[in-house]
DNA sequence: GATGAATGAGTTTTCATTCAT
DNA sequence: AATGAATGAAAACTCATTCAT
């Protein structure tokens, strides 16, 4: 049995997440956590290489669930428009649910150095990959514009919807985020000039 | 004579950006700033408060310079359309001719705390006024579309070209930044929909 | 088992106290104890929440030993004159008998900042309502006279004693303390004016 | 002309009695005494060899009035009795009428380290000395035993006076301190014991 | 497997003093 | 004589990690 679904795998991380969340970044000791945990500070060892292997396997946990919740939502789906709301919704969604989780992704773990942020990169290769599919398959059926260059626009995605959702928790979630969705994806799929077209019809 | 006008205090934020952008935020310490700087540790404190405060003074001055040159660009142009393109192309151009900037700006300064960062938003929203400032006068003009939701729209904008630069600094800036200014431009105007009423016309 | 009770709380202090006595209080760093106490600096703050808390603590230790001690010679005691001079003798004798100590609290304490003397002051009231509770004995029993001004009396007893140690400390331990007692307690008893009643016997 | 006697030399002195009195002996830097002086940093240089010169020359001065004043009010006085009475009013009446001073002397004064106390004592001499004549002199005229150990007896009355003074100050002046002076008097001459020769008068 | 006491490296900041003007 | 900008040495405390039990 590997360690991963041992219980107080688990248990370390969501204390991890409570603890990072409720005192920032840089006042999340390793014993803060275990004592949230339950355990000892040793026994964390027993669990995880280092202090960064505890936020990296966090970050890959959480963000693991979080890509197949969105592969699971957008999959049946045919429109590569569609798909695209879907992953907007569902991004937010997932977020607007689970406060501490999102104030731990978008704020603490960003303060962290940049050898874990390279790591962490790694993890949000898969999801970003996800973007890249839904692009090019838009692409394919005639839905988004054949010059499309991938890169750039899975970063114009990406970097939207990060932004979006940093600028809400730091107002202190103050609104609703997942009823910005259609707007979001409007403007993504439409961009913020008169819809020209339409003023023909 | 205010502190901010005496050579040596331009001179320390000059160092920091260099000990930064070379040694990453962690390893930034004070006597190293100070001797690139070429004083002692102890005149740093007659000029900075304390090494925070060298740090938001570093990220004042230069977003200042930043927001100033932005507006001299876009100042005479009539088209909100060529306003937004111009703001994007000399974001992009400016962090691109200062590769260690572009290194503290977008990677090294955000390892700092919540604090700090608190600070560095505040500086952040004139800039964020700038582009608000290109929204509202393209929606007047009839260039951008009456519906566009302001906040929203400006986090998309800011988001994108942030996200692409982080993007563009991680890879170790393998490629023209500048080059991008035309695409991202064509993404926010019309997103990434097939023009559809082009096909039309 | 609180942390007063386990061996390396003791053992730090008396580290402090050596290092006190051979450096003087301000070449006393906290390194310089944890090295003579044969622990690492970190360890320290295992039992001690701050430097100041050392010294303290030393106070509080060393002060609680000396006056249970006083206590001890003197309850047995019928005259209120005769506690009077075994709480000189024994005031005298303890700190004789430990030259380091005498330095600490003689010389070196008293360099410490205003609010630890205040801390310092609150120790030492144990000690004062000693000597406040033979002066009321004596009183009493007709020994001393009715008309005493007990806060008077008490920093009169107290301040001899504490300047004829310091006194002699000062002078580097260069004659007999103990000695003394037998004249302190005569002063005390009958002042430095010519035994009125004697020149009648 | 000596420095002594620069107005200068006398308005740095008075400078550093207000800030030492105001902020504390630790608080008291070199150039919050500069600036309440009015004179620059630098200046105070020109008048005294370093920080430790200001608070030596301080005490030489202050006790030099201290010791003139005191011997000007028990010149004329033949009884030894009565001189020690002055003199201990004096004493209580000079450091009651300063409370600056008072602060200065009895509380800041002794965090100086140990070398600083050796220089105060040396000056402390001249005071003891002025103590010493009294007791030779009472002595001589059969006023005060002639047993009296001089160096123990002028020990006691100075710690006797210095620990009122100082509770005094620490208890933030509450009370009339000059009121004090006749039982303090009465005490250092008859001691506590109840005056057995009277009751046979 | 679990514990938790012990370790020790590493950095910001203050302030007395100097000296060119 | 007077200035005040510049200097640079020096120390408390934290916390990730280990390892004997």
């Amino acid at each position: 049995m590997v360690k991963r679904n041992k219980p107080k795998y688990k248990q370390i991380i969501e204390a991890a997440v409570i603890v990072i969340a409720e005192n920032g970044y840089h006042q999340a000791q390793v014993s803060k956590i275990a004592r949230q945990a339950g355990v000892a500070d040793g026994t964390i060892y027993l669990y995880f290489k280092n202090k960064e292997d505890i936020l990296i396997s966090l970050f890959q946990e959480k963000m693991g669930e979080f890509i197949t919740k969105i592969e699971a939502e957008i999959e049946g789906i045919e429109s590569a428009s569609e798909k695209l709301f879907m992953l907007i919704e569902t991004h937010l969604s997932l977020l607007a649910a689970d406060h501490q989780l999102a104030i731990v992704t978008q704020l603490e773990l960003r303060q962290s150095n940049k050898e874990l942020r390279v790591k962490i990169n790694e993890v949000l290769k898969k999801y970003l990959e996800v973007i890249d599919l839904i692009l090019r398959t838009g692409m394919e059926k005639g839905e988004f514009s054949k010059e499309l260059d991938i890169r750039l626009t899975r970063q114009m995605i990406f970097g939207t919807l990060d932004e979006i959702v940093t600028s809400w928790v730091m107002s202190e979630h103050k609104y609703d985020l997942v009823a910005l969705a259609k707007n979001v994806h409007h403007f993504l799929m439409n961009g913020c000039c008169v819809p020209v077209s339409k003023t023909y019809q």
